[in-house]
Parts: C-alpha cells; sequence; structure tokens
DNA sequence: ACCACAGTATGGTCTGACCATATCAGGGAG
DNA sequence: CTCCCTGATATGGTCAGACCATACTGTGGT
C-alpha cells in the first residue's frame, strides 16, 4: 500500500458522463419543460460515446420523470423535457413497498401528515374548491369500490393541489397511487361509506370558509376513521 | 381500415417487460435488501431479450434505488437488491429544480412541514437524542460555513430519524441534500449562528423531555428563523 | 502455510445492423 | 388549385456480438 496519491483511470460510468453533460447543458442553456433535446445519435456524437451509453442515460431521465422519448419524426419527436415526478415518486415507492423496506403504516402516517398540511393551507389560501366538490359528486355516484376509491383519491389529491404546493401535491398523488389496491380493500370491508361522505363535506366546507384550524382537525379525524379499515388487525 | 379487433404487436417496450418480470419475481419470491438478481446475460436468456435491455431496465432500478451493481466476481458481485430511497429522491429533486419545475420556496414548504412533525412525533415517542447532542457538538466545532451546514443537516436528519418513519427521514434526506448550496449561502450571509445554537437546544430540550408540541413549536420558530437568510429578497 | 498466477464470471462499453413509427416532400389525380 | 397517395427520412427500440476492466477462485509452486 505505497503513497496516497493514487488516482482511479475512471470513477464514473459513461452513462453517468452523459447525464452529468446533459444535466449541465440544461442549467446553462435555461431549458424548460417542452424543450427539445438532441437525437440520440447526435447526442452521442457530440459526446464521443455510443448510443448505447446514452441510451441509459435516456433511460435515467425518463425514470426520473424528466424527459420523454418519442419515437417517429418531427417537432414531437426525440426526448422532449417533461416535468412529471409523480409518477417516478409511485414507481419509487411501489418498489420499496414491494422490498418490504417500508411498510405501509410509514406510508400512510406520511399521508395522514402531508393531508393535514395541505388542507390547512388551502384553508388559510382560500383556494378553489371546486375540484374537491366534483371529487364528492363523483364519490356520492360510484358504484363499486374501486370507482368509490377513484374518486376519494381525487378527492384528497385536489387539497394537496390546493395547497398550492407542487411537491407536496406530487408526493401525495405517489402515496395514493401506491396505496392504492390497500384503499379498496379498506372500503369494502368497511362497506357503508356514509360516514366518510360526511368526513369530507366537513374538511370541504372548513376550507371554503378559510378555518385552517377546523380544516387540519376535520383532516385528522377523517383519517382516524379510515385507519381502522386500513389496519384490521390493529387496534 | 377495417374492423375494430386490431391489436398491437406490442404496447410496452422490450424493457419495460423486463421491468415487469423483474417486479414479479421480487413480489413471488419474496425478495429483499441483500438478496442477488441472476447475472444480466442469464437474466437476458431466461427472458428471450437481448442484454442491452436488461442493461436498461437495470439502469431504472439503479435509479430508484433499488439495486446496486457490482463488477467482478464473487458473491458481492452481480445486482444485488438494495433499498436506498433517499439517493433517487435526491437526484429526482435536484433535477426538478434545476429545470425550474420546483421551486425552492415549495422545497422549504415541504421541508418546514416535515421536520415540525418528526420533532413532534419524536419528543412523543421519547426517541434517543444522542445522535442530535452529536450533531450540535459537531455544529460548535465547526470552522467553515460548509462544516456548519454539514452538522446542521445531520442534526436535522437526525430529527427525522427519530421519528421512526424511514420514509419521512428519506424525503428529509433527500431536501436536505438537494437545498444545500442554498443552505450554505444563507449561512454565510448570516455569519452570527448562535441564534441558531439556542433554537437547536430548544429543539434537543423538548424532545428529550418528550413535549411534542414544545418541540413542533421550537421547530417552526427555528425555520422562522432561518427563513429570511435563505430568502434575503422576500420579506 | 503461504503466495503468485492463470482462469473465469461479472458489469461496462462499443459497433453496426435492422425494425417500427411518424413526419415530410413530391407527384399524380381530381 | 386542392387533395391524397407514396416513397424518403429521422427518430427511438431492439438485437447480436465483440472487447475491456474488474475482482474473486482455484491451482500449483515455494
Amino acid at each position: 500500500m505505497g503513497g496516497g496519491d493514487w488516482r482511479p483511470v475512471k470513477r464514473t460510468r459513461t452513462f453517468e458522463d452523459v447525464l452529468a453533460q446533459i444535466e449541465r447543458r440544461i442549467a446553462e442553456d435555461g431549458l424548460t419543460a417542452g424543450d427539445r433535446l438532441p437525437a440520440e445519435r447526435q447526442l452521442a456524437e457530440q459526446l464521443g460515446v455510443s448510443r448505447s451509453s446514452v441510451r441509459e442515460a435516456m433511460r435515467v431521465l425518463e425514470t426520473l420523470g424528466v424527459v420523454s422519448s418519442q419515437v417517429g419524426r418531427g417537432p414531437d419527436a426525440g426526448a422532449v423535457l417533461i416535468s412529471r415526478p409523480d409518477s417516478a415518486l409511485t414507481d419509487l415507492l411501489r418498489l420499496h413497498l414491494g422490498l418490504a423496506s417500508l411498510e405501509p403504516r410509514e406510508v400512510i402516517d406520511t399521508r395522514h401528515m402531508i393531508e393535514q398540511w395541505a388542507a390547512s393551507r388551502a384553508a388559510a389560501a382560500r383556494a378553489d374548491t371546486s375540484a374537491l366538490a366534483a371529487a364528492l359528486a363523483g364519490m356520492d355516484g360510484a358504484r363499486t369500490a374501486e370507482e368509490f376509491v377513484e374518486h376519494d383519491t381525487a378527492f384528497h389529491c385536489a387539497i394537496a393541489d390546493a395547497s398550492g404546493n407542487r411537491l407536496i401535491a406530487a408526493i401525495m398523488r405517489s402515496l395514493r397511487d401506491s396505496m392504492r389496491r390497500y384503499a379498496v380493500e379498506a372500503v369494502e370491508r368497511l362497506g357503508d361509506t356514509s360516514i366518510l361522505r360526511a368526513d369530507h363535506v366537513r374538511i370541504l366546507e372548513a376550507i371554503d370558509r378559510g378555518e385552517a384550524d377546523e380544516a387540519a382537525r376535520a383532516t385528522s379525524e377523517h383519517l382516524a376513521h379510515a385507519y381502522p379499515a386500513l389496519f384490521p388487525g390493529e387496534h
């Protein structure tokens, strides 16, 4: 073990270099959603790497919800910058739940925290509640548990949207997506959803009146009602 | 344009099939962190696809913090299942911040929400505070802004860890990582960090005494102190 | 018992080819 | 002139095969 001045020939993989270059270009050129990246073959030539490496970098960016690749020709073809953190977060949560490295309880608690915060914020900002009302109406017309959960999800995501924080909204949407299966089971187990409906109305009205504390409280109690159905074994 | 029974030859890309297969295998075989996936060539042969497609799937899983690839030979080589949502979240946030699809304010608010919740939870659970104390000591010995922020980050992440929710902790870590640059600038702008230190002591003691509300309040006020330095332009 | 060295399985990269798709550019029919 | 058909073309998606660097494994010699 000689001196400490050893230097690795190569620390980063080629596709990581490509990623760094693309990220640098995004920052320097001020690219935003909607702008196009060079074609794969072109990018490979520009950076002096193979197309495979460029493709692997593209896959990473696509996974992170930063680009969308379209085949064909024309203005819409190629790699276009987008901004869709939602699906990336959803995939991330789903996989880590599958690996049992995250427990449902942790996801539920996170959702509780977010939702309470969002409801309070939405009320304070006197946000528009038409989306919430529409989701509520959808829940009334639901004929199956799946359909009910669909509109329930829309309701709760609408609250997150109304908070005005897109990061919160994206996390909320991902949490709901990754928990969808559990939610459907819970609704089926519950049977009567009238209590949930009353909760929703209370939340909506609190936001409508701009009562932040009441909105947070109503949300918290609503989730307390829903929890036993989600965790039938616990108490 | 004949009848409507047209069937697409292929709706999903090959690497997406591979991803689905791997995910299915994880679920069915109950694989968890530490288990190994088959080698790329072997997987390609098993699934009847090219190695490139397998590699692209691997890149996705790696991006999501689900596998780690090691070259060479032996028990530690190959694709090993891991569970590291942190880096994936960090990359996601950093890129979307760079795309200007997320504003710093949204990240800051999210952090505020999380930290308040975590402090309250940690206090309620009477969590061990030795990690917090250690981080606090590190801040006292810090000679540069970078060093200070380093230990400050450790302090706040320790609170998130103490909440017992790994998802929250992962989000917290990612938020801090993606905001590191701003934090360093803020500390340099602030100069005197004695106020921050007093805040930290107050938070730590509240958690130590199990006073959840006081812990949340102290955290909130601490962040209120730090905000002006983060957004010097606003008021 | 130890060590040096060839063997080998692994991921990382490159090349070149072919396919499917979607637009684009012309040319012919009306 | 307009409309539609058709071939050219640019794009991502996939494949096959090769080579390299790395890191363990086993073997044979000391």
